[in-house]
Formats: structure tokens, sequence, C-alpha cells
DNA sequence: GTCCTTTCTCGAATCGATTCGACTAGCATC
DNA sequence: GATGCTAGTCGAATCGATTCGAGAAAGGAC
């Protein structure tokens, strides 16, 4: 048992009772937002180191405040998942980059906590309650105490939780986001960057090419790539980057991952390449971890690219893998994304009305496309 | 300019008497924390939806309740550098797995924002002031609304935000820290198992071994790793290894780094190995990343791993790089570390007086090492 | 019909600071 | 010596909820 658990600790009051002042002179003493004398001053930090006070309280600072210092990043369902994605380290530490300078932490969330959880049945507040309160319903973006939010790729799931967020008059960013009201945007070029890309392997002559996407929907199992299941789609990105693949092969089939992963990758890879019969030519992977797990896959396989296959990508990572160290890909700016929505939301705090912006990524032509072999 | 930027958001108070409750009835309808008959919350529940309420204010609510379900954690300089290092995100997801299902969220602090920084000069408080608030500090570990702490390796430089952080209460966990009074702790063996790998080299027959370190200390350049460096080394984590390698090559030379990244790997590699005169037989890493950047080096003087040189690393990530992915080094059981840092936090904020854990890492040989050439 | 529970509701205190406007000296100016 | 200014200090209101204990109404037992 701690024992200062129990003696409770001095609040500014105190401290400014001990010295001599009120609160309201100590408060500007701590702040340095006033005009106090050198001696009063001295005298308020000294009662405080004396009383061991710790300086302001945050909780109530950002209540009288109506500011809180802090930002939320909502990414999808799991950390583990989100941190996987080079991308996304890429467009957190571009956010944090512009914020962090002028006070903001960031706050990671995820969509998993964007319908707030109400335990339905009332309980009995008995008067002896002593222990922890029952039950403390999942913390979410909903309850969180930020001053923005920064949507990642946000899917359909989380339109509840922003909506209440803007009620509240809460700024929201969304990185390419589905173009929702009231949402500063931050866009990318998906859809014209997936047509380059195809229009590429077309043109080298590819007429047999399978796609492999990006997670499409939350909570379903990887397959088959189907119409229906496009259309199902509640990822924007993972469909915009689909639907610029269509406008050159608009019939194209291919295989939905769980996410950006080297691993996912793999298993696409063999999944459209384990039957001869079935191969295609060239692959389009949403994503360049995909891309290197599907030339890991087809070097498993003996299938060397890009003359057994042509493996294109998006994004621009550095994979470490020399196989893919080189990848036909779009090279997209995430970092400066990243600054972008930060700027959006300093720009949404301090009352102004930025544009939404959008990004363009820029073809890379690497080592990984070839024409097919006859 | 934005409309509803003008017109107030309701309070809780304002759908209670729209409702024609109370405020303290309006609370419980909302918490169902309570006996409230089912009319009642309905009509609240209706006014809320009526008003456009979107809920209790978070910001609030923290005070009132002296929680606010976030958790802060600590890295290291920049979250740039923090995020290339697997280990970090393995333990920050293993974190979140243990607190997020507790209903806390993680907020990412810097060293950086350690030490609160007070703007001197005092400023007039003008009534006209229209504009936004003149200063605002930097926001830090020490003025966020954290429930508790998670620091990462922490370096000394964070002592003094840590003491102020403990003086208000707040329960610190650290992970690979020095030890600390009132810090529970989450250790690894990393002392023994620097050991172990540099006993595996000696066992081999190597005799000229050089050390490639994480960061020692912050805010020098990288370079020549020397006796008096070491002892000036403020990185916990950092010196015990290179205390570990001592126990077996007492006189050991090498290079320090930046931190734990391929590049860096490949620099501290070149640095180490062009020079045919000077070259070691081996190199010592002290991370996965570092290692691998280490073989890529060598690979690019046309040197062979393990013919011609010996590699070991720590952590035991999987890293992409074929010549790299096997690798001789010390498994770590990084998400376990995060579970535990979580439990702990949860453990101390129930009131509990956990114990400190420490975990044992693995040895695993690869391919990377070999006994040094005649 | 009285008394005792149970169920629901409310008023008031509280969490810990920030900030606005008012007030008091002290000083210089005419 | 009265007046006007400035720097320093303070009192009181406020931020928006939660929670405790008290009280009223409803229902049941005797």
């Amino acid at each position: 048992m701690t024992v200062d658990q129990q003696r409770e600790r001095p609040t500014l009051a105190a401290v400014a009772r001990h010295a001599g002042v009120s609160a309201s002179t100590a408060s500007l003493a701590f702040n340095n937002s006033g005009p106090v004398s050198a001696a009063t001053r001295e005298r308020v930090l000294a009662a405080a180191a004396e009383l061991g006070y710790a300086g302001p309280d945050p909780r109530a600072r950002s209540l009288r405040r109506g500011r809180s210092g802090i930002i939320g990043a909502v990414l999808e369902e799991t950390l583990s998942n989100a941190f996987r994605d080079p991308m996304n380290l890429l467009m957190l530490d571009g956010i944090a980059d512009v914020t962090g300078p002028a006070g903001n932490s960031l706050l990671l969330l995820t969509e998993t906590a964007a319908a707030g959880v109400h335990v339905p049945g009332p309980q009995k507040a008995g008067p002896h309650a002593t222990g922890a309160p029952a039950a403390a319903s999942p913390s979410s973006l909903i309850d969180a105490p930020v001053d923005a939010v920064v949507l990642f790729g946000c899917s359909t799931r989380v339109d509840e939780a922003v909506a209440i967020v803007r009620r509240r008059g809460i700024p929201v960013v969304a990185i390419e986001g589905r173009p929702m009201a009231g949402v500063l945007d931050v866009g990318l070029d998906n859809r014209v960057g997936s047509r380059i890309l195809a229009q590429h392997l077309f043109d080298l002559g590819h007429r047999d090419v399978a796609l492999v996407t990006l997670e499409l929907d939350q909570g379903r199992l990887p397959g088959a790539l189907t119409p229906s299941r496009i259309d199902a789609g509640t990822s924007f990105t993972a469909v915009e980057r689909v639907r610029g693949v269509q406008e050159v092969y608009p019939g194209i089939g291919g295989y939905a991952t769980l996410g950006s992963t080297i691993d996912e990758g793999i298993r696409a890879g063999h999944a459209l390449l384990d039957d001869p019969a079935t191969r295609p030519t060239a692959i389009i992977a949403q994503s360049d971890l995909l891309a290197a797990g599907v030339v890991r896959a087809a070097a498993e396989l003996g299938l060397r690219v890009p003359d057994d296959l042509s493996v294109v990508g998006f994004d621009g990572v550095r994979v470490d893998d020399p196989l893919a160290s080189d990848l036909t890909t779009m090279v997209q700016p995430a970092f400066e994304k990243g600054r972008a929505a930060g700027r959006g939301v300093l720009d949404l705090l301090a009352g102004g009305a930025p544009e939404s912006v959008s990004f363009t990524s820029e073809f890379r032509r690497g080592s990984t496309t070839a024409p097919p072999r006859r």
C-alpha cells in the first residue's frame, strides 16, 4: 500500500493561501500571463515547492480553457495493423511535425472505439460502494478530450462517431476519406495513380492482370475479388484504387486482403499464382508492401520478376527486400500529407476555413515490370 | 466563415431544462449510473437529440472524475525515429492491447517535451485581445491530462519531468529504464543477453570484434565508441548492452549511432569496415536493424557474411532483407513487455502495488555467424 | 389507515483552475 | 496639491459535468 495515496495533493488555492496571495495571482504567477511583481512570483513558487505542488492540473485547465492540447488520430481497426503500414507512420509523423511545435500531442484512437458502447442495465447506486466504478464504458473517439480529430482513411463505420464529434464543434480532418460535409479533406489521386499503373501494364502488353487490394471491407475474410465485393467496399481508398484500374481493365478480378502487409501480399500471391492454369501475367498490388509479398510468393514458386510476372505497387515505400526494392509504383508524399493535415488542424483550431488539398503521386518505373512473355 | 462557429453548444444543463428535469437526473440518464425511469431517460435523450447535444463534455467529465482515460507513452526524441524501431511499435501495441479494452487510449509524447518550456516575459492582458492566445507554451508530459505514464527506455533527460509527474500522484511505468524510486519497472536482461552473444562470438574464435551501439547519448553526433563516451551514456539500455559485451571483450571499441535504423547500421558498417587494415572479424550490433545495416555495408564492400565477417544483432525482428533475414540474435518478447507495462498501469490505477517484472531474451543462432577466417 | 420500503428525482457542493473587471497604491505631471 | 496613469492584486464568476444525501411519491404489509 503506497502511503502517499492517502494524503491529498495540494491545489493552486492551497499554494496561494500558503503564499499569502489570492488564487488569481498565483495563477498569473504560474502562467506568466499577467503583471505580477517578481517578489510575488518568487513567493508563490517557493510556496509551491514547499507544498510539493506539481503545477496546475491539466484537467481543470483544459476545462476552463476549452482546449486540451490533444489531437486525436483515428486509425483503422487495431494499432498493430496500423503501425505495420509505413504510410500511416509517415503521416502521423507529418502531423506531429506541424502540431507538436504548436503545443499539441497525438492521441491514438481506433475505429473499434468509434461507437461508444453503453451498458444498458441500470445499476443501483449503493451508498457503501467502495470499489471501482462498476463498468467504465470503453473510451472512444466520443469521450476523448480532443481538440481536433484526424481520420486516417476512415471507413463508413466511423460515420456516427464523426457526426457526434462534429456536433460538438470539433474540427475534423480526413486523410483520403470519402468526402463528408464539414470535414476538411486531404486527398490523394488514388484513382488517377492506379489508372496510370494499369495503363503502364496495358502498354507493355499485359492483358491478363489480377488485382490485390487493401482491406476493402472490415470484418470480412480475405478472398476472391468480385464485382459485388467491390461495390460493398467501405474503404474509400481501396475502392478508388480499384476504380482507377477498372478504367483500363474493366472486368478485373483478383484478391482482397486484410490490409497492407507483406504477409498478406504473400498470401494473395499464392492465391493468384499457385495454379499455373489461371496465372496472370501481371499483378497490380494496391500497396508496395503487398507488392513485396507478391514478389516473394512468386519467388517461392520459382517465377522470375519481371520476366515471368510483372508486379506494380503503390506508395513508394522503400522495402528492404532486394527483390522488391525497386518496385514500379506510384510514389505518394505521405509525410507531406501528414503535414498538410496538421496545418489543416491548426488552421481550423485558429478559426480559419482552410481549403481541402489534394496531393499527387508520381509514377516511378522500377525493375518489376516488363512485357509479358509470349 | 463557418456559421455554427457562432452559436454556442448546448450543455447538459440546457438539455435537462429542455426535458424538464434536473441536471443531476440528466447526468444519470446519460451514464446509466443510477435509477432513472425509462420514461425520463427517453425524455432526456429526446431533448438531447432535439438540441443537438453531443453528450457530456470529456473535459468536464475528466475534471470531475479525476480520470481522463489517457495513458501517456513517452518516446525518445522524435516520433519518426521512435516509429522506425519495430520494438517500440510492438510494445505500444502490447500496451494498447491491455489498456484499450479497459477504456484507455494512448497519448504519444516525446522526450523533447519533457521539460516544460516557460516563456519568461510577462505580457499584458489587453482587454481587447481578439486574436489567439499569445504564446501557448509547448505541450508536454507535464501538462498533458494523463492518468498514467509509460516511459520507453527513458534517458536521463526526462528525470525532471518524471519527478513532477510523480509528485502529481500519477503512476509511472518504465520499460527498460534506469531503476528509479516509485517507478514500476519492466525490464529485459540486456546485460546477460549481450554477454551471451559476445560469448558466442568468442567461442567461435573471434578476438577482433567491434560494437555498434544504439543511441548512447542524445544530441551527440555518431562516431567512435570510446570508454569515456560509454561512461557518459545516458541511455540505460544501450549502456547495459555495452556492459554485457565488456564482460567478454573488456576493451571493445566500435561505433555509436543515432538510433536503431538500417541506415545507421550501414553508416556504422562502413565506418568500421571500409579500411581493410582495421577491419574486425565480427561485429556486435545492438539491434537487428543495425545488424541488417552492417550486413548491407559488408555486402557493398564485397564481404561475405558469415565467411568474411560475423554479425550479431539483438531483438529478434524479422528483417525483410534476405541477407539479414536469419540473423544470429537475442529474441526479446517485445509485445509481451508492452502487455506487462499495460497490466502494470492498470494495476497501479486500481490502487494496487504490482511488482517489477523482468523479461528474458532468447538466443537464436542464425546464419550470420561462423568462425573467423584464418 | 399507518408504517415501512423501494424507486425515482432534485438541490447543492465539488472538481481545480482561468479570467474579467474593479480596486489600490505609487508615481509623475501640471 | 489635485489629477491621471500604470503596475500589481484580488473577488467573483465561470468552464460543464458528477455525486452525495435528502426528500417525495408509490407500493406493499400488517
